[in-house]
DNA sequence: ACCTGAACACCGTTCAAGT
DNA sequence: ACCTGAACACCGTTCAAGT
């Protein structure tokens, strides 16, 4: 919030790319982050990240974590019960990931080791503690709940970029049609084809956070 | 196995030339697929692939559904309850997308939409049916555990490739360490850490599909 | 110390030309 | 009809040169 758009000719720092990084992926959903665009937007040369970073995949890391900061800092303010906090946690991390999704997309790549990731297992352990977990049963159950979203953002956010009418709100078609298939021999998917037709990425990740949470309670 | 990893002149269609492009992914499980190193491998030109596929995305979906065809070929020659079945048969999913990681990597992005993967959608409505479940509660379900067992598989695929380590058994840190992140903020993180670290892309999967079906039963 | 810009080694894709 | 090969518009990354 603090830039424009405009490029202006800034002092360049980690937070300042980074900063820049989310604007350009909340602001061009369709469109790849590359070097030339953010340099652009930064008004330096495509090469001058070089020297903050080590190289793409230690950016997007690094504005991965921030995304994750930022869910974790709105659900420590939230109030309900663990199974409330946690749900809504969840569902605003894949909102996050839907708003940047160029970003987002590299999300179940990288592995979570900065200090907002670090935050948000916290968040997740604490809840699933409260809900009466421990031991082997708290951390299956992290690990099935923290998969799940971090996998499933990304590939709603893959599915934004790559389908270009992608709405932003999740409402991404899971399944976007049969194509040639003879959906005859297919009895199951013929007599629900309309509900299947009518699944899409955001059904898929709050029947997969349900069905998670139903078994931990 | 029809084929031989050595180049030779064959014509061309596009089954060998799925074939083909499964065996690369297969045997070089760190590096991309390119057209380049395809048509190297057909002892062809780069470029004679446009003659049968539209571009790229049309190749690497039928390199999916012909792997999600094994895969409910292999399924519906099992044994046991529903349950037994649908493990195995999604256990199997994620076996070959860590055999195929290079394929297997864009599986969360391209919508299922081949005979392969109808026939997948299929067996899963099948045995979710054999469970009782009927109506929205299905559909549900099916979302759930398709969504998972897609995302999942794709998210490990990506590590795969990312990591050049990475084996080809699910055995890939989910957290590979926690950097120079200070860990006494964070005391339940802590306390779990060396159960956390631990934790494997193939542990996250299990524990989503036991969580997903838990819920079912 | 920090940024520039040329250069390199790749990509997918198009298209006129060959056979 | 099918494949070739040059060409194009991109990528990330390196590195010597500028300031």
């Amino acid at each position: 919030m603090s830039e424009e758009s405009a490029p202006k000719r800034a002092r360049l720092d980690r937070r300042v790319i980074v900063d820049a990084i989310l604007r350009l992926a909340r602001e061009e959903p369709h469109a790849r982050v590359t070097f030339k665009r953010l340099g652009e937007a930064l008004g330096v040369d495509a090469t001058a990240m070089y020297r903050h970073f080590r190289n793409k995949e230690e950016l997007t890391r690094a504005a991965l974590d921030r995304l994750s900061a930022i869910a974790v800092a709105e659900a420590e303010a939230s109030g309900g019960g663990w199974r409330e906090r946690l749900e809504a946690h969840l569902l605003r991390i894949a909102e996050l990931s839907l708003e940047h999704p160029s970003i987002a997309a590299e999300g179940a790549i990288l592995d979570p080791a900065g200090p907002g990731d670090v935050a948000g297992d916290e968040f997740v352990l604490a809840r699933l503690s409260e809900a009466g977990l421990d031991g082997a049963e708290l951390i299956r159950a992290y690990a099935a709940v923290s998969g799940f979203a971090l996998a499933q953002s990304a590939a709603m956010a893959q599915e934004v970029m790559a389908r270009r009418g992608a709405a932003r709100d999740g409402s991404i078609p899971w399944i976007s049609g049969f194509g040639s298939v003879e959906l005859s021999d297919f009895p199951l998917v013929s007599r629900h084809r309309d509900a299947l037709l009518a699944i899409d990425g955001m059904a898929v990740y709050r029947a997969g956070v349900s069905a998670i949470l139903d078994s931990v309670a």
